[in-house]
Parts: C-alpha cells; structure tokens; sequence
RNA sequence: GUGGGUAUAGCUCAAUUGGCUAGAGCGCCAGAUUGUGGUUCUGGAGGUCGUGGGUUCGAUCCCCACUACCCACCCCA
C-alpha cells in the first residue's frame, strides 16, 4: 500500500509556512501586546479531562476523539480543543495565586475524527486566547477587541461578528422549562437528534437545520430573552464595551455553540470564503468549568480560530502577503579550493545574519548562475582560481546585469556595510 | 454515519469506442566552442494509468469491491 499521509491530515509546504508564520507571528505579537502569555499544554491528555470538560452531550465527546490506551492502559485522547487542557494547566499548576486575571494564549494542532471536506480537517490548527479570573464583561469586550485588532492587521476586518447570551446555571434551568413547554407539542414532529435533545440539551434544539425542525422552532422564545439579572446586566455591558469600541456586532440569538461549558457571552466571527464552515472564529464565556474541572470557582471566557480557516479568508481575498527570502549574495565556485575559500566568507557573513548561498551539488558555472538567478540573488560573485590567485573579484549585481571588479578581501566588507 | 463527483509523470491535464514503445504543457537535469543567469533551440530522466479481484486471447479502458481526494448533510475551528 502506498504510503501517505492519513486522512484528514496534510503536510504544510516550506512555500506554505510563510503564510502560516506570518499569521502566527502577527497573533503572538497582538497577543502580547496586551499582555497575554503564551502556553504550551500536551497534545494529549487523560480522555476524563474532555469527558467533563467538554461535556458528554456534545458531538465531540460522542463520536470525535481519537481516544486511546496507552501501555499503561490510561485512557488519552488526542485533544479536540484547546481550552480544557489549559483549564487543566491553571488548576495544576496553582495560577489561582497568580494575581489575577491569568491571560495567556496558544497555537495549537487539535484532533478530531470528523468527515473531512472544506474547511474541515482531522487535524487542524487553532489560535486562541484565554482570560481566567475575570467575572467582568470587560474581560470579553478585550477578548473581541484583541480579535479586532488582530484581523485589522489581517485585512479582514469587515469579518461579521455574532454575539449571544445563553445564560448560567440559574436561568438556564429555568429557560429549558420554557423551551420544553413550547416543543411539548411539537417534539413528535421532530427530527431524531432533536427528540434525544429534548432530554438531553434542549437548548440544541434551537439550530438544528432538518426543515421540519426549523418549522417546529419558528416561534421559539430565546434563551437571551429569558436572562437572568446577572446574565441580562452581563450581556449589556458586553454590548456597551463593544459600542464603544465601535466594534460592529449582530445580535444572534441563534448561536448556541456546540461546547457545553459556554455560559453567558458565546460569539464567532464568520466569513463567506470557507465553505459552508463559515466560523472563522468562535468563543465564550466558560463560568464553572474551572470549578467543574476540581478546581476553585474561578470564572473564564475564550475565543479559539481555527488557522486553515483564516487561511482560506485571506487567500480568497488575495492578502497573503509574498514575504519572500532572497540571498544577499550567491558564491559561484569552480573546484575544491575555490568553494572553501567561498564558504569561509560565506559562513563569515551567515554569522552576521546576511542570507547567503551556495551550491553544494559541484555544478558548472551555468548552473549555478542559472540557480543564483532562480533564487532571485542580489549578487553574484564568482570566484576561480584565477581569481583568487589574484586577489580579484567580479561582483555581478543580477538585477542591472552590470559587473564590479573589486578586490577579494572587501567581499565581506562589502555585503557588511551594503556598499557594493 | 449518509449522498454526489473524481483518481493517468513532481504539478495541471490529454488519449486509447479493449490491442503493439500511454502523450502534452509546466517543473527538473544536461547541451548549444571548452568559467557567467533570465529569452530561444535541442536532448534526457521521471508513470506497476489509486489498490485488489473478475470478464477476456489480451484491461489504463468493461464489471465488482476497497481506499483516498473533492463537495454536501450533521456538527464544528
């Protein structure tokens, strides 16, 4: 059988990595620009932490885990998400007596075992951000703002921000009475999912998108109708913050997300360019999960990307960047003497940080002008025998075509103080 | 888990209504007076025609299965 890469999975190219440095390098910067601390957590954790993090009734926990044993016979699981590890992290390792709030954020590869298709990977990268110890919507309205920025600088900036409110534990309970009252009569119409739901997670119920369940759903009353105080007062001066930032929001009272820990705020950033996966970007508030995890009752909101996504964004719109590499400099050498006398200027050069190259397959001349060329070269210097015996050097500059003799001893000097 | 499409050179794609050495463009390598790039010309390397089975004198082509990829449903980043 051939060899390839599993499904889902995909190798990211040298030409590729320039985009993806470029994205991740703008975040890490946006990030610590507003004092956010970036955190690395295992690929891999114990299959309790998603278990409880992320809930059983998610879709994610049911049916998408790469969960295995190991031969210790612990049950891992590759992570599907990047918030539990790290709620995780901050329990373990006592950030609770950190002064508080702890900000930090991640680049990360996570897992799940999902049909693939557009904008949909088995393996795939996100970035995100996390505030824990913050109960304030101010925390949000920094998290959307930090995102703000962040696609700002992208070019992106016109993506559409969603936001809702779905509650905590006080009017949520109360809410899934009045969302059961209102399907009671519907729910035999209703699609299978939707029937399990009903028990389950009757919030679900809501964006399901079998037409029959969309019909059932028409008149429902919404959960950020049915706020408590607290929640009610949290979503305003959410909405307060971002208007005063003059960040532009919808108000989607849809969005209910597929996470179980979301509680109050949940919101994503959405693009036309990715598919019918159009969350670029999702977040929330997670109050209690920290706890939930064995930890003290410390509040939390977050938002992840996914990167391939904003990827796709900025490749339909034509805003990667071509941050291109060239060599300052290309040593043509003929014979033994003649490169190693090269690869001493050369490697003098590279020690000040000035990209230089050289061939290393023993090529003809003309190849080696061909590859100096092909690599977009500023200069070329050749350098035989003859010219070493005397102590002389042909400076090409590849652009203009034109030729400088110069001595063999200024080369280094030369490329040092850019006076060529 | 379900449905549709696709699978031929490193890449983008032809062709063979079943028959002899499966082609092109791009890319790669080399040469065009022996040590000088980009244009041009010439030559070369590179394919078990996705995998396995079947029908047939003979299969890259027809049939079946499998796998992968693309797209969509569900759900999400």
């Amino acid at each position: 059988m051939k060899i390839s890469v599993p499904k889902g999975t995909k190798d990211i190219l040298p030409e590729e990595m320039k985009s993806w440095r470029y994205i991740e390098e703008l975040f890490t910067d946006v990030c610590m620009n507003a004092g956010y601390g970036e955190i690395r957590t295992p690929v891999f954790e114990y299959t309790n932490l998603f278990n409880r993090g992320v809930g059983e009734t998610t879709d994610i926990v049911q049916k998408e885990m790469y969960t295995f044993e190991d031969k210790g016979g612990r049950s891992l699981t590759l992570r599907p998400e990047g918030t539990a590890g790290i709620v995780r992290s901050y329990i373990e390792n006592g950030m609770a007596s950190l002064p508080q709030p702890v900000k930090l954020f991640y680049k990360i590869t996570a897992y799940r075992y999902e049909n693939v298709q557009k904008g949909r990977f088995r393996e795939f990268n996100q970035l995100g951000a996390e505030v824990l110890g913050a109960d304030s919507s101010n925390a949000d309205v920094e998290l959307i703002s930090l995102l703000g920025n962040f696609f700002t600088k992208l070019g992106i900036g016109d993506l559409k921000l969603e936001i809702n409110s779905i509650g905590c534990n006080i009017c949520r309970p109360a809410y899934n009475e009045i969302l059961k009252e209102y399907y009671k009569d519907k729910i035999d119409g209703m699609c299978a999912d939707c029937k399990r739901r009903y028990e389950t997670n009757p919030l679900r119920l809501i964006d399901c998108k079998e037409a029959k369940c969309i019909a059932a759903s028409k008149d429902v009353p919404f959960i950020a109708d049915n706020l408590c105080e607290n929640c009610s007062d949290h979503f305003a001066s959410l909405r307060t913050g971002l208007e005063r930032l003059d960040i532009n929001y919808n108000i989607n009272k849809q969005i209910v997300r597929g996470l179980d820990y979301y509680k109050k705020t949940v919101f994503e950033f959405i693009s036309n360019n990715v598919g019918t996966q159009g969350t670029v970007c999702g977040g929330g508030r997670y109050d209690g999960l920290i706890g939930a995890l064995g930890g003290s009752d410390v509040s939390g909101v977050g938002f992840s990307m996914g990167t391939e996504r904003l990827l796709m964004e900025l490749e339909s719109r034509g805003s990667l960047p071509g941050n291109e590499v060239y060599p300052e400099i290309y040593f043509v050498t003929i014979g033994e003497k003649s490169y190693a006398y090269a690869r001493k200027i050369s490697y003098a050069l590279r020690k000040a940080d000035i990209y230089t190259e050289m061939d290393l397959l023993g090529r003809s001349v003309k190849a080696q002008m061909k590859d100096a060329n092909r690599k977009k070269a500023k200069y070329v210097v050749v350098m035989g025998e003859e010219e070493i015996s005397m102590n002389k050097a042909e400076i090409l500059v590849m652009e203009t075509g034109e030729r400088k003799e110069v001595s063999l001893d200024s080369i280094y000097k030369r490329i040092i103080e850019k006076k060529v």
